[in-house]
DNA sequence: TTTTGATTACGAAATTGGTCGTATATTCGT
DNA sequence: ACGAATATACGACCAATTTCGTAATCAAAA
Protein backbone atom coordinates (compact mmCIF):
# COMPACT_ATOMS: atom_id res chain seq x y z
CA UNK A 1 0.00 0.00 0.00
CA UNK A 2 2.14 3.02 -1.24
CA UNK A 3 0.07 6.08 -1.68
CA UNK A 4 -2.63 5.47 0.67
CA UNK A 5 -5.54 7.78 0.88
CA UNK A 6 -5.70 9.63 3.89
CA UNK A 7 -7.85 8.49 5.82
CA UNK A 8 -10.22 10.90 8.03
CA UNK A 9 -13.41 9.63 9.54
CA UNK A 10 -14.93 12.95 10.65
CA UNK A 11 -16.47 12.01 14.90
CA UNK A 12 -19.82 10.97 13.11
CA UNK A 13 -18.51 8.35 10.51
CA UNK A 14 -16.35 7.11 13.28
CA UNK A 15 -19.06 5.89 16.08
CA UNK A 16 -20.63 4.50 12.76
CA UNK A 17 -16.95 2.93 11.63
CA UNK A 18 -16.74 1.37 15.22
CA UNK A 19 -20.02 -0.22 15.06
CA UNK A 20 -19.46 -1.94 11.99
CA UNK A 21 -16.49 -3.34 12.93
CA UNK A 22 -18.45 -4.48 15.91
CA UNK A 23 -20.64 -6.09 13.95
CA UNK A 24 -18.66 -6.91 10.60
CA UNK A 25 -22.29 -6.49 8.90
CA UNK A 26 -24.84 -4.36 9.51
CA UNK A 27 -28.50 -2.67 8.21
CA UNK A 28 -28.68 1.02 8.68
CA UNK A 29 -31.08 0.21 11.39
CA UNK A 30 -28.78 -1.75 13.59
CA UNK A 31 -26.50 1.12 13.23
CA UNK A 32 -28.80 3.12 14.27
CA UNK A 33 -29.84 1.37 17.17
CA UNK A 34 -26.47 1.28 18.30
CA UNK A 35 -26.40 5.00 17.90
CA UNK A 36 -29.42 5.92 19.51
CA UNK A 37 -28.46 4.33 22.56
CA UNK A 38 -25.96 7.53 23.22
CA UNK A 39 -27.21 10.41 21.35
CA UNK A 40 -30.36 11.30 20.05
CA UNK A 41 -30.45 11.33 16.19
CA UNK A 42 -33.19 10.70 13.39
CA UNK A 43 -33.07 7.40 10.97
CA UNK A 44 -32.31 9.78 8.08
CA UNK A 45 -29.61 10.93 9.53
CA UNK A 46 -28.02 7.89 10.31
CA UNK A 47 -29.03 7.11 6.70
CA UNK A 48 -27.50 10.13 5.35
CA UNK A 49 -24.25 9.55 7.11
CA UNK A 50 -23.89 6.35 5.83
CA UNK A 51 -24.88 6.97 2.65
CA UNK A 52 -21.83 9.57 2.37
CA UNK A 53 -19.75 7.35 3.80
CA UNK A 54 -20.24 4.98 0.66
CA UNK A 55 -19.36 7.39 -1.58
CA UNK A 56 -16.15 8.26 0.33
CA UNK A 57 -15.53 4.55 0.07
CA UNK A 58 -15.55 3.84 4.30
CA UNK A 59 -17.73 1.66 3.75
CA UNK A 60 -18.96 -1.15 1.50
CA UNK A 61 -22.44 -2.50 1.02
CA UNK A 62 -24.43 -5.18 -0.66
CA UNK A 63 -27.70 -3.41 -2.35
CA UNK A 64 -28.75 -6.41 -4.28
CA UNK A 65 -31.28 -6.99 -1.51
CA UNK A 66 -33.89 -3.87 -0.47
CA UNK A 67 -32.29 -3.86 3.26
CA UNK A 68 -28.87 -3.06 2.00
CA UNK A 69 -26.38 -4.22 4.43
CA UNK A 70 -22.93 -2.63 5.04
CA UNK A 71 -19.40 -3.14 6.50
CA UNK A 72 -16.42 -1.16 6.99
CA UNK A 73 -14.43 -0.83 3.93
CA UNK A 74 -11.09 0.83 6.25
CA UNK A 75 -8.71 -0.92 7.95
CA UNK A 76 -9.47 -0.83 12.15
CA UNK A 77 -6.01 -0.82 12.52
CA UNK A 78 -4.85 1.57 9.53
CA UNK A 79 -7.72 3.86 10.93
CA UNK A 80 -6.42 3.91 14.60
CA UNK A 81 -2.95 4.69 13.42
CA UNK A 82 -3.37 7.48 11.38
CA UNK A 83 -5.70 8.96 14.69
CA UNK A 84 -2.89 7.95 16.70
CA UNK A 85 -0.07 10.09 14.75
CA UNK A 86 -3.09 13.18 14.76
CA UNK A 87 -2.92 13.27 18.23
CA UNK A 88 0.49 12.39 18.75
CA UNK A 89 1.70 15.88 16.35
CA UNK A 90 -1.22 17.86 17.59
CA UNK A 91 -1.08 17.32 21.43
CA UNK A 92 2.23 15.50 22.20
CA UNK A 93 4.19 17.46 20.28
CA UNK A 94 5.32 14.63 18.16
CA UNK A 95 6.54 12.45 20.56
CA UNK A 96 4.85 8.85 20.58
CA UNK A 97 7.04 8.48 23.80
CA UNK A 98 5.15 11.53 25.71
CA UNK A 99 1.63 9.44 25.14
CA UNK A 100 2.95 6.44 26.10
CA UNK A 101 4.02 7.67 29.48
CA UNK A 102 0.68 9.24 29.74
CA UNK A 103 -1.48 6.64 28.90
CA UNK A 104 0.36 4.31 31.27
CA UNK A 105 0.31 6.58 34.22
CA UNK A 106 -3.14 7.93 33.81
CA UNK A 107 -4.45 4.36 33.26
CA UNK A 108 -4.36 1.05 35.03
CA UNK A 109 -3.18 -2.02 33.35
CA UNK A 110 -3.33 -5.61 34.37
CA UNK A 111 -0.13 -8.03 35.06
CA UNK A 112 -0.59 -9.27 31.40
CA UNK A 113 -0.56 -6.40 29.58
CA UNK A 114 2.47 -5.12 31.46
CA UNK A 115 4.48 -7.94 30.34
CA UNK A 116 3.27 -7.85 26.75
CA UNK A 117 4.32 -4.01 26.53
CA UNK A 118 7.39 -5.09 28.63
CA UNK A 119 8.20 -7.84 25.65
CA UNK A 120 7.51 -4.77 22.67
CA UNK A 121 9.69 -3.12 24.51
CA UNK A 122 12.57 -5.73 24.55
CA UNK A 123 12.20 -6.18 20.80
CA UNK A 124 12.31 -2.48 20.44
CA UNK A 125 15.65 -2.06 22.12
CA UNK A 126 17.30 -4.66 20.98
CA UNK A 127 18.08 -2.61 17.85
CA UNK B 1 -10.59 20.45 40.14
CA UNK B 2 -13.61 21.00 38.56
CA UNK B 3 -12.89 18.41 36.03
CA UNK B 4 -17.07 18.40 34.62
CA UNK B 5 -16.25 20.63 31.85
CA UNK B 6 -15.83 19.44 28.20
CA UNK B 7 -12.77 20.31 27.17
CA UNK B 8 -12.22 20.24 23.17
CA UNK B 9 -10.49 22.20 21.67
CA UNK B 10 -10.38 22.09 17.51
CA UNK B 11 -7.64 21.06 15.27
CA UNK B 12 -6.60 25.12 14.99
CA UNK B 13 -7.16 25.77 18.59
CA UNK B 14 -4.94 22.71 19.93
CA UNK B 15 -1.99 24.19 17.29
CA UNK B 16 -2.63 27.81 19.16
CA UNK B 17 -2.27 25.92 22.86
CA UNK B 18 0.87 24.20 21.86
CA UNK B 19 2.05 27.25 21.65
CA UNK B 20 0.57 28.99 24.56
CA UNK B 21 2.00 26.11 26.58
CA UNK B 22 5.27 26.22 25.00
CA UNK B 23 5.47 30.26 25.97
CA UNK B 24 3.77 30.57 28.56
CA UNK B 25 2.89 34.09 28.00
CA UNK B 26 2.56 35.11 24.22
CA UNK B 27 0.96 38.01 21.94
CA UNK B 28 -1.05 36.89 18.78
CA UNK B 29 1.89 37.75 16.52
CA UNK B 30 4.09 35.66 18.29
CA UNK B 31 1.66 32.68 17.94
CA UNK B 32 0.90 33.45 14.73
CA UNK B 33 5.01 33.48 13.74
CA UNK B 34 5.11 30.41 15.19
CA UNK B 35 2.07 29.23 13.10
CA UNK B 36 3.18 29.67 10.02
CA UNK B 37 6.11 28.17 10.06
CA UNK B 38 3.91 25.34 9.41
CA UNK B 39 0.57 26.35 7.45
CA UNK B 40 -0.30 29.55 5.35
CA UNK B 41 -2.73 31.96 7.20
CA UNK B 42 -3.36 35.26 7.67
CA UNK B 43 -2.44 37.30 10.83
CA UNK B 44 -6.50 37.94 11.28
CA UNK B 45 -7.04 34.78 11.02
CA UNK B 46 -4.85 33.92 14.29
CA UNK B 47 -6.40 36.85 15.68
CA UNK B 48 -9.77 35.61 15.30
CA UNK B 49 -9.12 32.04 16.32
CA UNK B 50 -7.78 33.65 19.70
CA UNK B 51 -10.41 35.46 20.57
CA UNK B 52 -12.90 33.00 19.97
CA UNK B 53 -10.74 31.06 22.04
CA UNK B 54 -10.91 33.97 24.83
CA UNK B 55 -14.67 33.64 24.59
CA UNK B 56 -14.78 29.85 25.14
CA UNK B 57 -12.73 30.51 28.09
CA UNK B 58 -9.65 28.19 26.64
CA UNK B 59 -7.22 31.19 26.87
CA UNK B 60 -6.59 33.77 29.29
CA UNK B 61 -5.81 37.45 27.98
CA UNK B 62 -4.29 40.31 29.70
CA UNK B 63 -5.65 43.27 27.60
CA UNK B 64 -4.57 46.25 29.58
CA UNK B 65 -2.09 46.83 26.84
CA UNK B 66 -2.50 47.70 23.28
CA UNK B 67 -0.90 44.39 22.49
CA UNK B 68 -2.83 41.84 24.31
CA UNK B 69 -0.74 39.13 26.32
CA UNK B 70 -2.38 35.67 26.24
CA UNK B 71 -1.83 32.43 28.42
CA UNK B 72 -3.26 28.99 28.05
CA UNK B 73 -6.50 28.67 30.27
CA UNK B 74 -6.95 24.74 30.04
CA UNK B 75 -4.27 22.83 31.86
CA UNK B 76 -1.94 20.50 29.11
CA UNK B 77 -1.80 17.48 31.07
CA UNK B 78 -5.77 17.69 31.73
CA UNK B 79 -6.28 18.23 28.23
CA UNK B 80 -4.30 15.16 27.41
CA UNK B 81 -5.88 13.25 29.69
CA UNK B 82 -9.41 14.27 28.26
CA UNK B 83 -8.62 13.63 24.72
CA UNK B 84 -6.50 10.92 25.49
CA UNK B 85 -9.66 9.06 27.65
CA UNK B 86 -12.08 9.51 24.79
CA UNK B 87 -9.55 8.07 22.03
CA UNK B 88 -9.28 4.73 24.06
CA UNK B 89 -12.65 4.28 25.20
CA UNK B 90 -13.85 5.52 21.92
CA UNK B 91 -11.52 3.99 19.70
CA UNK B 92 -9.17 0.99 21.34
CA UNK B 93 -12.54 -0.67 23.57
CA UNK B 94 -10.69 1.17 26.89
CA UNK B 95 -8.02 -0.83 26.41
CA UNK B 96 -4.87 2.02 27.40
CA UNK B 97 -2.32 -0.96 26.87
CA UNK B 98 -3.73 -1.13 22.78
CA UNK B 99 -3.03 2.37 22.36
CA UNK B 100 0.31 1.77 23.53
CA UNK B 101 0.87 -0.69 21.98
CA UNK B 102 -0.22 0.82 18.48
CA UNK B 103 1.90 4.08 19.51
CA UNK B 104 4.80 1.68 20.46
CA UNK B 105 5.23 -0.07 17.04
CA UNK B 106 4.44 2.70 14.54
CA UNK B 107 6.73 5.28 16.46
CA UNK B 108 9.93 5.14 16.52
CA UNK B 109 12.04 5.69 19.91
CA UNK B 110 15.15 7.44 20.99
CA UNK B 111 17.25 4.91 23.25
CA UNK B 112 16.40 7.77 25.93
CA UNK B 113 12.71 7.04 25.63
CA UNK B 114 12.95 3.73 25.97
CA UNK B 115 14.57 3.95 29.43
CA UNK B 116 12.22 6.19 30.92
CA UNK B 117 9.57 3.89 29.39
CA UNK B 118 11.45 0.87 30.87
CA UNK B 119 11.00 3.00 33.98
CA UNK B 120 7.79 3.57 33.99
CA UNK B 121 6.73 -0.10 33.48
CA UNK B 122 9.44 -0.70 36.27
CA UNK B 123 7.60 1.36 38.63
CA UNK B 124 3.93 -0.08 37.67
CA UNK B 125 5.11 -3.86 37.73
CA UNK B 126 6.55 -3.34 41.27
CA UNK B 127 3.68 -4.02 43.32
C1' DT C 1 -55.94 -5.71 -3.51
C1' DT C 2 -55.46 -2.14 -0.55
C1' DT C 3 -53.25 -0.38 3.19
C1' DT C 4 -49.61 0.06 6.40
C1' DG C 5 -44.91 0.18 7.58
C1' DA C 6 -40.15 0.18 6.36
C1' DT C 7 -36.43 1.60 3.31
C1' DT C 8 -33.88 4.37 0.19
C1' DA C 9 -33.09 8.72 -2.37
C1' DC C 10 -32.77 13.46 -2.54
C1' DG C 11 -32.58 18.17 -1.39
C1' DA C 12 -32.08 21.72 1.58
C1' DA C 13 -31.50 24.01 6.06
C1' DA C 14 -28.59 24.61 10.10
C1' DT C 15 -24.11 24.39 12.28
C1' DT C 16 -19.31 24.70 12.74
C1' DG C 17 -14.60 25.74 11.68
C1' DG C 18 -11.61 28.32 9.28
C1' DT C 19 -10.54 32.15 6.35
C1' DC C 20 -9.94 36.86 5.35
C1' DG C 21 -11.17 42.04 4.25
C1' DT C 22 -11.94 46.20 6.09
C1' DA C 23 -12.62 49.69 9.60
C1' DT C 24 -10.83 51.81 13.50
C1' DA C 25 -7.52 52.90 16.93
C1' DT C 26 -2.83 53.35 18.60
C1' DT C 27 2.03 53.70 18.44
C1' DC C 28 6.40 54.96 16.44
C1' DG C 29 9.85 57.01 13.57
C1' DT C 30 11.21 60.99 11.15
C1' DA D 1 2.68 66.73 13.42
C1' DC D 2 2.18 63.23 9.89
C1' DG D 3 2.36 59.02 7.64
C1' DA D 4 3.54 54.19 8.04
C1' DA D 5 3.21 50.23 10.58
C1' DT D 6 0.77 47.49 13.84
C1' DA D 7 -3.13 46.04 16.80
C1' DT D 8 -7.91 44.85 17.68
C1' DA D 9 -12.80 44.37 16.40
C1' DC D 10 -16.18 42.77 13.56
C1' DG D 11 -18.72 41.02 9.90
C1' DA D 12 -19.01 38.12 6.00
C1' DC D 13 -17.99 34.21 3.27
C1' DC D 14 -16.95 29.42 2.11
C1' DA D 15 -16.56 24.55 2.67
C1' DA D 16 -17.50 20.59 5.24
C1' DT D 17 -20.52 18.31 8.46
C1' DT D 18 -24.70 17.25 10.47
C1' DT D 19 -29.43 17.37 10.54
C1' DC D 20 -34.01 16.36 8.94
C1' DG D 21 -38.34 16.64 5.86
C1' DT D 22 -40.46 14.71 2.06
C1' DA D 23 -41.11 11.80 -1.84
C1' DA D 24 -40.69 7.47 -4.14
C1' DT D 25 -40.39 2.53 -3.71
C1' DC D 26 -41.12 -1.89 -2.03
C1' DA D 27 -42.85 -5.66 1.05
C1' DA D 28 -45.74 -7.75 3.92
C1' DA D 29 -50.10 -7.97 6.32
C1' DA D 30 -55.00 -7.58 6.47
Amino acid sequence: MSVSKTIKPTESELEILQVLWNKGLATVREVHEVLTTTKDIGYTTTLKLMQIMHEKGLVKRDDSMRTHVYQAAVNKELTQKHLLDKMISGLFGGSATQLVIQALGEHKASQEELDKIQSILNDLKSH
